[in-house]
Formats: structure tokens, C-alpha cells, sequence
DNA sequence: CGGCATCCACAGTGATACTG
DNA sequence: CAGTATCACTGTGGATGCCG
């Protein structure tokens, strides 16, 4: 993209991430750091690839990504957020959460992957009991692909992944996944619309309440 | 700009603004809002004016944006952010943060105009001393237009617009007035550098410290 | 003058094919 | 696996024209 050439901070970022793709590129690193190309060509279902070839290095050459090569036992090289890459987390979120009502209406076939529940899950819970013991929730799509929820001391990580010893596991359409996770549907819900839900049910209580954005989810 | 069709917040929220320009436009309007469709051209160096045109109704139609046939005395339509549209007030303020530190490498002949000093005002300075009294600073960059910073409470608030009654009123080179409230000059150096201070010196001592990534302005 | 629409040259984008 | 090459297409920037 060409610069805008505007002495503004603002101006300045978007010269870096403004560029169609960037930040969808980033939002895969925070994810899912140390990727392989492939690993990142699969991770934006419609992107060209030589466009994410050329946004990598432009994006390298800005010291947002870094490219490593890989050691020994595998044969590639795998992309990496810089400390200032990673410093873009306040961006993200705040799309995120401004993006997150937009869902509402969004295309049945719109392209969804598993990994993605992590986002949501980190944006819309909260843990209301800081007292409480840890728990582990795990997530898992309709694709397979599992995300762990990491509830203690009234922090909630979200991670890619499956869970070690989950107290509960959620399981079935994104969609419905999502809108539990706003609290848009309740469990019983959730259940009827074709979710599963194998655990420790009272720990859901737990959860929320979800940011007022959530609410039109 | 066409959907990337995911089902992701992050990716729902480019959809609408993540184009070229938008989110610059959005910095405008929330910088002065009611706008007439020529100040908005002219807060935008650089932007061709159909391509401003076009934004306007893709913002309006997604509900960022309000167009209002101005009343009577003046006979002209105003642009407003939307109540949705002013929610985007995070993803603005991160952006400038993480890109305040790129300014340190601007080009000289980056466009800049007098009321974009807001936005460093409000993002970098605090108010250090939450029971003094209230006090209203002047900024006022090389070509004339004025940004008042109202400091009251612990709280910083800066807009468009000269001061009614400045306790300080800074004026001189853009680059120098941005250094100095960045903390990176002292007012020693910002003199030397060619500002002129008129007023009440001591009050700047209230403000700061400025937040970590200012530092590499 | 404010608020666009039209036109054109060019840069960015997307789909597919191909290569070391 | 990790890209590069090609090419049709679309978006962008700059200039200019139009109309109340």
C-alpha cells in the first residue's frame, strides 16, 4: 500500500497493517505462533498466495514478522510475531469486540475454522469468581479443531488446542458455540440448536457476565 | 472492498472498515464532528474525491456514519459518526498508540494540519495531579489552527477549536509540540527547537508521566 | 463554492498454474 | 513445502467536468 504521508500517528499505523490481509495475518499469529507458510495459507481461507507471500515481507520488513528457520528435526521455516508485532494486541481486540455484533447477520457459507474460537472466548467471558478453584473447558467445532478455555484467579485464557483434563467440553456448530458464549442462548438452548455438552455444567455459571456488545450476537 | 467471508469478528469489522481511508475519514469525524463534505476533503490530504464520495455511502449505508441536511441558515449536508460509529473510539485509539512511536521516522514533507494534535494531547498526556485545579492549555501548530486541552479531575480532554482562556499556550513547529508532550524534550529544548511557551510553565509539570511507547518518538 | 460524477493511467488483488 | 509467474480484473489517485 502506499504511504498516506500524513504526519499522524494514526496514519502511520495503518501504513504498516492497513494493507488488505495484514491484520487478518496477525490475527493468525497471535493465535497460533510459529506457523509455517502453509500453516498460514490454510488459516486465511481466500487469500492468494502470492499475496501472503508479499504481505510477509513487507510485513517482515516493518519488524512486525520475523521468519526463523526451523530447527533441525524439521526442514522449514516458521513465522513468529515480533515483541512489536505483539504489541498489536490492543488493535486486535478492539476489532474484535467492535466486529462481534457484525456476526449477527453473518452468510451461512462464510469461512469458518476452529482455531478461531479462541478469539470470542478470551473477548466475551469473564470469570465472576476469582475465589474459585481453576477449571479447563475445551471447545471443539464442527471441523475438529479444539481451542482450551484456561479459567483461574479471574483471568480466562483462551489457547489452541486440545484440553489435558477438560471439566467440560462444548462440542458442535460454531455458530451455536459462539452464541452461548455471548450468552445470547442459555445451555438448554444451545442443546436443542444441536451443541453437546459433556462435563461439569455448573462452571458455565461461572462465566460472563459477557461485555454489552455481546448482546446482539 | 470485497468481504473476506469469514465468520470472525476481526474479519467482519475490516469488512466495513478496513478500506483504504476509512478509518481516516472515521479520525475526522471524530476529531470535529458535523462536517461539510469539503473540510472533510481538505482533513484528508491525499484523498481523491470520488474515492471519499464512495466511502461516505459505504460508511453511511453500514451505519458508521449519518449524513444531515444542515439547518436553515446554512444550506449544505453535515457528516456525523453514528452512536455505532463513535463506539469505534478503541480501535482508533489503539491504532495511534502503536503507531505513535513511527512518527520518529516521519518524512519531512508529510502532510499535517493544526487540529490533529488532539489525538497525541488525549493519548499521551495525564493529568499526574487529581485534586489540583482545573486548567486549559493552547496548542497551536505552524499553520494557525488551534487545539485546546482542557485538564481537570485527573482527566485529559483535548479538541478542535482555540481556548477561551489558556493558562499556556504552546505554539511552533508540529514536529517539536508532538516531541514535547511525548516527553521526549524537555521545555528547555523545545524553545531551543523554536516553540514559544506563553503562560503559565508550571502547570506542565501536572502532566505526564506519558505512556511507555512514547518514548521512541 | 459545495458535492459530487466521469475518465484515465496505474497499482493492487485474486485465481490458477507452475517450480525448486 | 514454500513459494514465484502469469494474467484478468478491480480499486486507487489525479485531473477535470458538471450542476445547483
Amino acid at each position: 500500500m502506499r504511504s498516506y504521508r500524513q504526519y499522524c500517528a494514526m496514519a502511520k499505523a495503518l501504513d504498516v497493517v492497513g494493507d488488505r490481509w495484514s491484520l487478518l495475518i496477525i490475527r493468525e499469529l497471535f493465535l497460533r505462533d510459529g506457523l509455517r507458510y502453509t500453516d498460514l495459507r490454510d488459516g486465511l481461507p481466500g487469500i492468494a498466495t502470492n499475496l501472503l507471500a508479499h504481505r510477509l515481507r513487507e510485513l517482515e520488513h516493518a519488524g512486525v514478522v520475523a521468519r526463523e528457520d526451523a530447527p533441525p528435526p524439521i526442514a522449514t521455516t516458521l513465522y513468529h510475531l515480533t515483541p512489536r508485532g505483539r504489541e498489536l494486541r490492543p488493535v486486535l481486540r478492539a476489532l474484535g469486540r467492535w466486529g462481534g455484533p457484525l456476526l449477527a447477520n453473518a452468510s451461512d457459507d462464510d469461512a469458518f475454522l476452529g482455531h478461531w474460537l479462541a478469539l470470542p472466548a478470551e473477548s466475551l467471558l469473564r470469570d465472576r469468581v476469582v475465589s474459585g478453584p481453576p477449571f479447563e473447558m475445551e471447545l471443539r467445532a464442527d471441523d475438529g479443531q479444539a481451542v482450551t478455555v484456561d479459567v483461574a484467579d479471574g483471568e480466562v485464557q483462551a489457547r489452541s488446542g486440545p484440553a489435558e483434563h477438560p471439566d467440560l467440553v462444548v462440542s458442535g456448530p460454531h455458530r451455536v458455540i459462539v452464541r452461548l458464549l455471548a450468552g445470547r442462548i442459555d445451555t438448554t438452548e444451545a442443546v436443542t440448536a444441536g451443541l453437546s455438552l459433556e462435563g461439569n455444567l455448573e462452571i458455565l455459571a461461572r462465566l460472563g457476565p459477557p461485555a454489552p456488545l455481546a448482546q446482539s450476537l
